[in-house]
DNA sequence: AAGTGGTCTAGACCACAGC
DNA sequence: CTGTGGTCTAGACCACTTC
């Protein structure tokens, strides 16, 4: 038997689905490999497989699992298709999206900035990763990113030469540094272009833009990376059900 | 013991979820009512209160209910303070959320402009009642809207004084044409405004600005007002989680 | 003290996947 | 046929609200 050691106050199923976000987190099981069973997880730690299935309830609606009946449980793949068509349209919408190219721009080791900082919880000026990246569709440039990555965390990003880096970043963090973005927060506001954004995106000065600033956060609820993209506005597009 | 008649081959949390959406949709129970309690519903329709809290569980995340420990399930009112408060950041966030207050500059009856009459799932030209609405927060214009509604559904506010509509249109279409707003859903973009706008809203022209386009449904999924907002873009934040 | 939702258990049976 | 998740039951005890 294994103990859910989180604090006693907290109800069983909530502790077991911290126990399995840790699990997940710490790479135990790796996307698209199969959990033990309903019936395993029950046996393994002495609670009832009612309580198992609330706590799989609860990460299979935070994305992180995925059930198929008859088959067993998932660590689902992330599917971060970026931001860019959740809130951009494209006029080449032929048919199939593709994935937009990347270009990176810039890589530095650099103190935390306040606001990559607080959002990554480190303290000022611990060393981070900065990167600059312009991402493009049929060579049209759509967002210009600057990130941030704690340095600690993703030391093996200096080694790799930056044209080797590919279109995604999200599979590169997990293949080369273990680190796996689960869910994501994203603030939304609108800027006015400088010179230097404008020429990156093609625009003129003084054109709109979308600030896209998000938290990315790995399956135990830290924040791993920051990043903050504009885009032009006259791109944007975004959709939402409210109830 | 009262029947749940739906398909036979649905799950019983589902045919009573079904159910009680039906009846919420009908007003049997009304938005802030206190629903029977799951006890209650488990003897009524003899199935087990585990198959009842399903089923309650499925409405209070499709925000239709909510849940109070000690106190009971009540029906959700429909709170939207508009998107205002979804969408735009106020300087004077002190404390509580103000209502805006609204005033209504234009009503009139039309034949339904395309736009509207696909929105609204009505033939082009169909009559429907149009307004133009300003909406402000300490005297300070943030939000111009038009607003298209089914003049056959929504006859009864002709014969009001525009000045008595009030600050919130949806109490209103509840309490004077028996329409309740259930859910609704918004498409966001960017648009640069023009001289009338920007005299509105109290911008120079060319500032940009958001556009927030809204559909709202009744329980029964039916589109029933159709409305275009535009906001000054300098005040406009949204987050998002994603996952 | 009575009534509500919240947690947890133990077990039955069903539907589906894969051998 | 076996093992998996999906549905449903019946009942215990806890935590919170109200009177």
């Amino acid at each position: 038997m294994i103990n859910l050691s989180a604090d006693e106050r907290l109800p069983l199923y909530q502790r077991l689905r911290d126990h399995l976000a840790a699990r997940i987190a710490a790479r135990d099981w790796l996307p698209g490999d199969l959990i033990p069973s309903e019936g395993e997880l029950a046996a393994l730690h002495s609670i009832s497989v009612g309580t198992v299935r609330k706590a799989i309830d609860r990460l299979v609606s935070e994305g992180l699992l995925d059930r198929q009946q008859g088959r067993g449980t998932y660590v689902r793949r992330a599917r971060f298709n970026s931001s860019l068509f959740r809130f951009f349209r494209f006029q080449s919408e032929s048919g199939e999206r593709k994935v937009p190219e990347s270009r990176i721009l810039r890589r530095e080791v650099m103190p935390a900035p306040s606001a990559a900082a607080s959002a990554l919880r480190i303290a000022e000026g611990a060393p981070v990763i900065h990167l600059s990246r312009l991402r493009m569709i049929d060579g049209e440039p759509l967002l210009s990113e600057e990130i941030w990555l704690e340095r600690a965390r993703f030391a093996t990003l200096l080694d790799l030469p930056t044209d080797t880096f590919g279109d995604l970043l999200y599979p590169l963090y997990e293949d080369r540094c273990g680190q796996m973005v689960a869910t994501a927060e994203e603030t939304l506001t609108v800027e006015v272009s400088n010179s230097m954004q404008a020429r990156l995106l093609k625009r003129d000065a003084g054109d709109p833009l979308i600030v896209i600033e998000r938290v990315a956060f790995d399956p135990d609820r830290q924040p791993i990376e920051w990043r903050r993209s504009r885009g032009p506005a006259d791109r944007f597009r975004y959709h939402v059900e409210i109830r």
